[in-house]
RNA sequence: CGGGGCAUAGCGCAGCUUGGCUAGCGCGCCUGCCUUGGGAGCAGGAGGCCGGGGGUUCGAAUCCCUCUGCCCCGACCA
């Protein structure tokens, strides 16, 4: 049987932190050996780091197997045909990495598959009788991310699970995508991920149902979520519906008013100028979706957000602050000075649901340097549409249960989608029910972020020394130290225990090299393996060997004929959830 | 894409302002001695197109132009 020493490993550990990286996690996968970057957004996975994601992806294979998944692999290159037939060629823009083959022909690194997916459905699926179909892959994607960041968390190559469930209907759908769901905290859950499952906003993927996002709680997280620590109620702040809040009107009373405000320009400088609170200011923002102008009103201490406000007006490809020079077209001013009154007749004026509850309010007069006080919503000013079109502040009620909100930031590892027919729509993915009628696949998407979750996990499992990995993951579960490699017995020992361990299937490494036992010590912490068996001349005396856990730090000495089955019992109990 | 920063040995950095001999330091690496329970010590050694290209100059890591790559903040985004 060979033996894995560390001697021979390629595992490249590093004394100080890379300069490049940023969060814990990327610095520590750096310095543990287990990736290095080839380019920016794209890493090699070094035998160590291999191994993790291998584990990783043999959780998410055995729960998505056990629920009914199958497995199957699709090109990662993908003909720009089908992605002008689903629309979305155009749609997703400078992220799809496109590329060209020697006859000109359009290509493009999937970012996500359900063109692919789609089309093999509808030349495949003819009958109820097929449905309902999940289907899964483990699949590098692309995506050119404007900002690739922090290793593994944002690249812009990474390897992802996405499964695709096909439903004759709603009904089913709903099962597939609870049964998707119920797989996926399992799966982050047997990863020894603190995980909280947030309601979410669908995005680019689009579709009509329910989504939700799983998301590992930690400070590096590049996404904001409220959650109810009263009930389980949690959401993307992206998505977090509000209610609005009625504040006391404390503005003078009086006509609508035109006063000089010399020089103000901001929200902030407004208020102070006026010695008014920003509740009762009205923040006009002038937004060019796609082709199309418009107002977008919200109070003074909100903040917009922008992507329920592109969700209630129908989502356009892009949504933006309309350039100065288009403010100073349609509505004369400076973007500083815009406000609602008396804007043109064609300009649709949207506003937060909170606008109208303002009995008076401050707000621009589209003339440098001039407001209007007590300006009255829906008397002084048009208001075409009410949305709820603001961010979600902490400390708000729960919708559900009424206790103040609270904020942590998470990383998303993991979305579950019901797409509904948008796709089998766009490709005529239909089949004959019972009836002999002709319908639409109900489809759902499901992803997990295999390689974005060793991240994750980092980020919730290390300490000063390094990583501290969760058993089911660790790239080995146990390592042999041998404290010196010149005591003959301590070396025999070390190779026997080795044997033994790795016949009743333990991962397990020898550190043979002949380093200084402190070397090794720090090593085996940066690495994290979770259990360490140390072997040393003074114990050895007395039969005794020391075995160590990672996590706590707790160690033991035991016999060494004894050392074997207890390493295995605890592998086992780590293992079992 | 806007703003900022960086690029010198495998890693971390100094040198550049004010151009001048063979370009330095720490860690790591190789050899030997010594050492072996928390990144030891001594001695010796290898390793650089100073990111690329162009220019100024007798002379460029250093000054100028340009390109590229990388990092951070923002915007954006499944």
């Amino acid at each position: 049987m060979d033996i894995m020493r560390v001697s021979q490993l390629l595992n490249p550990t590093l004394r100080e932190v890379p300069a490049e990286a940023e969060v814990i996690s990327h610095q520590l996968m750096v310095r543990a050996g287990l990736i290095r970057k080839s380019a920016s957004g794209f890493y090699t996975y070094l035998p160590l780091g291999l191994r993790v994601l291998r584990k990783i992806e043999t959780i998410v294979r055995e729960e998505m197997d056990n629920t009914g998944g199958q497995e199957l692999l699709m090109p990662i290159m993908q003909p720009a045909e089908l992605w002008k037939e689903s629309g979305r060629w155009d749609v997703y823009g400078d992220e799809l990495m496109r590329l060209k083959d020697r006859h000109n022909r359009e290509f493009c690194l999937g970012p996500t598959h359900e063109e692919i997916i789609t089309d093999l459905i509808r030349g495949e699926v003819r009958s109820y009788k097929q449905l309902p179909l999940l289907l899964y892959q483990i699949q590098n994607k692309y995506r050119d991310e404007r900002r690739p960041r922090f290793g593994l968390m944002r690249g812009r190559e990474f390897v992802m699970k996405d499964l695709y469930s096909f439903d004759r209907d709603e009904a089913g759908l709903a099962e597939s995508y609870q049964k998707m769901y119920d797989a996926y905290c399992r799966i982050f859950a047997r990863c020894g991920l603190a995980y909280r499952a947030v309601e979410a906003d669908a995005g680019a993927i689009g579709g009509t149902g329910g989504t939700h996002e799983f998301m590992v709680l930690a400070d590096s997280g590049e996404n904001a979520v409220v959650y109810c620590p009263g009930c389980s109620y949690a959401a993307n702040v992206e998505k977090a519906e509000c209610r609005p809040q009625v504040i006391e009107d404390v503005s003078p009373k009086g006509q609508r008013t035109l006063v000089f405000t010399p020089k103000v320009k901001t929200i902030e400088a407004l208020s102070e100028f006026l010695s008014v609170p920003k509740t009762t200011l009205v923040k006009s923002l002038l937004y060019q979706g796609d082709e199309k102008l418009f107002l977008v009103l919200i109070r003074g201490d909100r903040a917009l957000n922008e992507i329920k406000l592109n969700n209630a007006l129908g989502g356009f490809v892009s949504l933006q602050l309309a350039s100065p020079e288009d403010v100073e077209k349609v509505l004369g001013c400076e973007p500083g000075s815009v406000g609602p009154v008396d804007v043109p007749e064609g300009l649709m004026v949207v506003a937060d649901e909170e606008v109208p509850l303002m009995k008076k309010s401050v707000c621009g007069a589209n003339k440098a340097d001039y407001h209007f006080v007590d300006a009255v919503p829906s008397v002084d000013f048009r208001i075409d549409q009410v949305l709820d079109l603001r961010m979600m502040e902490p400390g708000e009620a729960c919708l559900k249960c009424g206790t103040p909100l609270k904020e942590a930031r998470g990383i998303e590892v993991g979305q579950v989608f019901k797409l509904g027919t948008k796709y089998s729509k766009a490709f005529g993915a239909t089949y004959l029910d019972l009836n002999g009628e002709e319908k639409f696949c109900v489809m759902g998407c499901y992803g997990v972020g295999v390689s974005r979750s060793i991240a994750a996990s980092i980020e919730q499992n290390h300490d000063d020394y390094g990583i501290i990995w969760p058993m089911p993951i660790a790239p080995y579960q146990c390592i042999i130290v041998p404290v010196s490699t010149k005591d003959e017995l301590v070396v025999e020992t070390a190779e026997k225990l080795y044997l033994e361990l790795k016949r009743l299937g333990v991962e397990v490494v020898l550190d043979d090299r002949d380093e200084r036992a402190g070397v090794k010590f720090k090593d085996a912490d940066l690495v994290g393996y979770p259990l360490r068996v140390t072997i040393g001349s003074k114990t050895l005396a007395n039969g005794q060997v020391e075995l160590r856990e990672r996590k706590t730090g707790e160690t033991q000495l035991i016999l060494v004929e004894e050392v074997v089955k207890q390493v295995k019992t605890m592998i086992e109990q780590a293992l079992s959830f």
